[in-house]
DNA sequence: CGTCCACAGGAATGACGGGCGG
DNA sequence: CCGCCCGTCATTCCTGTGGACG
């Protein structure tokens, strides 16, 4: 075979490829489609809660929960969207702000983006909390508007950095003379309300929104609104459409994994040069989503963090299916010892332990053994050979997962 | 029924790299 | 340049505790 045949052979592929999608971007869970099936109840709602602002009036401030995928973030955006340009018609002064509490990640920063959203200039760190929260409160009054606060993924910062920023927040309006605020919560978590203020929470939650998961029937229906946009004619089978509402329904109602679905096993379709998308590849697809997830979590946690989950390869290799945090401390000291790395101290491995359990990467659970003291029981929860495919990369991991350990032979009869 | 193990996990503190305003 | 503050990571010190064993 010459080399143009070759070169034939890949451009007709490519061509065969592009038999599966349409707009691909039509399947991203970011994107903001212009209808959002199910969710007339809360855009009305939330709308008829906004609405009061075009007269110039503060609106109330709103609670909003419901789990991931439920359509919080995307109504909240969809609603404000359609007031912006409705405020400019009215040439009411209003303005909006969105902030990601989990991506933003600390008051200050918050405090931060809130200013520059008002064309505040505040360096990114240098200083104290206080001055950024007194440049953006005379900011925000001077420019005498009516600024609506979207705080998504409230609940991220609450559990790390207590409800300080929602206290000051929910206090602002009784300091502005010339502007007003309005706050829009989102919290994936419905516990939330436990970690709250009564004072904060009784504040926020003026109005509040609940968003239920959506089933298998609405699901369906979500992916159906985009289909047209995303694939081509008679790319997917009404089969495979199902089997993605079916598997995200079951899971927790998740339209975002519903569409992700949906569009990985088109991907795999489309690699595999077929013409239709079917059930297998979306099955396929759960197993490719799931595996990334995983491989991703490993790549992006730090050394320690690593070589703890190292120490629990080697016990799982050793039988020890649940480890306890001893057990752990001593392997992971040895790694250490290997990599000419001083270990960090048993009380940090500790906390780098629930955060790897937070991550899903492993599992703890603290139980205790009576007599023989309180521990946690932490097991893997990703298989061996994962573990060594990402590790094998790195030159200094890859030489620890393959090497054997002098303290692990102790264990290795103990078993359980 | 008390003891006592092997830790859990909170609080205080510090080192460090970044960046401020004066 | 200084003194100050930030967030992050880590250490040190600490008090708390479920339940098998004696």
């Amino acid at each position: 075979m010459n080399n143009s045949n070759i070169l034939d052979e890949v451009f007709e592929e490519f061509v065969g490829n592009t038999q599966i999608f349409n707009d691909r971007e039509v399947l991203r869970h970011d994107y903001l489609p212009d209808r959002l099936p199910h969710r007339e109840e809360q855009i009305k709602c939330l709308g008829q809660t906004v609405a009061p602002v075009l007269k110039g009036a503060r609106c109330s401030n709103v609670f909003i929960y419901g789990k991931t995928g439920t359509g919080k973030t995307a109504v909240t955006k969809y609603v404000l969207n359609h007031l912006e340009t409705k405020t400019k018609e009215f040439d009411s002064p209003v303005k909006v702000c969105y902030v990601n509490c989990r991506l933003i990640g600390t008051e200050y920063r918050v405090f931060a983006r809130l200013c520059q959203s008002l064309g505040v200039f505040v360096p990114f760190t240098g200083l104290s909390v206080g001055e950024v929260s007194d440049r953006f409160r005379t900011g925000l009054d001077s420019s005498k508007i009516l600024f609506i606060i979207v705080l998504d993924e409230i609940d991220a910062l609450i559990k790390t950095r207590g409800d300080n920023l929602l206290y000051e927040l929910t206090r602002i309006n009784g300091t502005l003379y010339n502007s007003k605020v309005s706050l829009v919560g989102i919290s994936n978590d419905l516990r939330l309300k436990e970690f709250l203020d009564p004072r904060v929470l009784s504040s926020l939650s003026e109005e509040e929104i609940v968003f239920r998961p959506y089933d298998a029937g609405e699901l369906k229906n979500i992916l159906f609104e985009r289909v047209h946009s995303a694939f081509r004619d008679g790319a997917l089978s009404n089969g495979a459409l199902s089997l993605c509402a079916a598997l995200a329904a079951a899971e927790h109602g998740d339209a975002r994994r519903a569409l992700d679905l949906l569009r990985v096993a088109g991907e795999v379709a489309e690699r595999r040069g077929a013409k239709v998308v079917v059930e297998e590849h979306v099955r396929e697809a759960e197993k490719h989503i799931e595996h990334n997830r995983v491989a991703d979590a490993l790549k992006n946690i730090t050394l320690h963090s690593k070589l703890v989950i190292v120490s629990l390869f080697h016990l799982s290799r050793a039988n020890v299916r649940r480890a306890i945090t001893g057990e752990i401390y001593e392997i992971y000291s040895e790694l250490c010892g290997e990599l000419g790395v001083t270990p960090l101290t048993q009380r940090r491995v500790s906390t780098l332990v629930n955060e790897l359990d937070a991550v899903g990467l492993l599992n703890a659970q603290v139980i205790s053994m009576g007599r023989y003291g309180r521990t946690k029981k932490i097991s893997l929860e990703v298989t061996r050979t994962l573990i060594r495919e990402v590790f094998a990369d790195d030159n200094r991991l890859g030489r620890l997962v393959r090497c054997k350990l002098k303290s692990l032979s102790r264990h290795a009869r103990g078993g359980s």
